[in-house]
DNA sequence: TAAATATATGAGCATGTGCTCAGATAATTG
DNA sequence: CAATTATCTGAGCACATGCTCATATATTTA
């Protein structure tokens, strides 16, 4: 859509051009987006905060949420493909951790921000 | 819905107990929410990282994404909400920054984290 | 104060998200 | 291998989100 728009409306057009210019790419913004928006909801946020402290199963989790085994498995499902959290399996059971130290590193820092507000 | 819930399917009842005692608060859980929720919108991070290195007014923002200001307007409205940009009036014009160090923080921690997958 | 410029806002609509329900898959047990 | 337990998955529905369009507000200028 860019190009039928026209420039009469651009106040500062090289700082523009600049911020075009060093701007992110268009796959690297959508996969941070994707990453945010996982984050971004209350249930997701309460099984990674559980799982910094400890790996859970997903009945635990689905207890500790009050909601079904299936939802979680759904959230879990959506956690993993964002390399947020991994498994590993044990019998039939399922175990869940942070996937890596970005995670909390993530979570803490929004911590910060809304508590100094 | 947690009251009518039956415990049978909890496995490990200590550690959801301990992951209950040790759980945010909900309020700040859904902050948290909030503010990843904001940032998981490819417009609105291409808006962050671009005044990651310069403010910008809001036509300025709308022909660098190709969006209308509307749209633009709307945004800003919601980061400003979470505290994530701020402006500042000049004439009619509203220049537009980060908040604070937290965002660009936020930012580059995620971008580490898919850089890397 | 009327006109122009820059931005903000509300309503409405198309699309996305998160849940539930029903059923499938995987591992263990008798 | 049948039954049980733990988890996964697809479909469908209620609600949220992000855009556009029309209009309102704010600031400057003639």
């Amino acid at each position: 859509m860019r190009e039928d728009r026209c420039d009469c409306r651009i106040i500062h057009k090289e700082e523009v051009e600049a911020a075009r210019a060093s701007a992110l790419g268009e796959d690297e913004v959508l996969s941070l987006s994707q990453v945010f928006k996982c984050l971004g909801d209350p249930s997701r946020l309460r099984i990674i905060t559980a799982l910094e402290k400890r790996e859970m199963c997903v009945c635990d989790l689905a207890a500790l949420l009050g909601v079904s085994e299936s939802a979680v498995s759904h959230q879990l499902r959506l956690l993993r493909t964002m390399r947020l959290v991994r498994n590993r399996r044990q019998g039939p059971v399922l175990y869940y951790s942070l996937d890596d130290a970005h995670v909390s590193e993530l979570v803490l820092t929004a911590l910060e921000h809304i508590r100094e507000g």
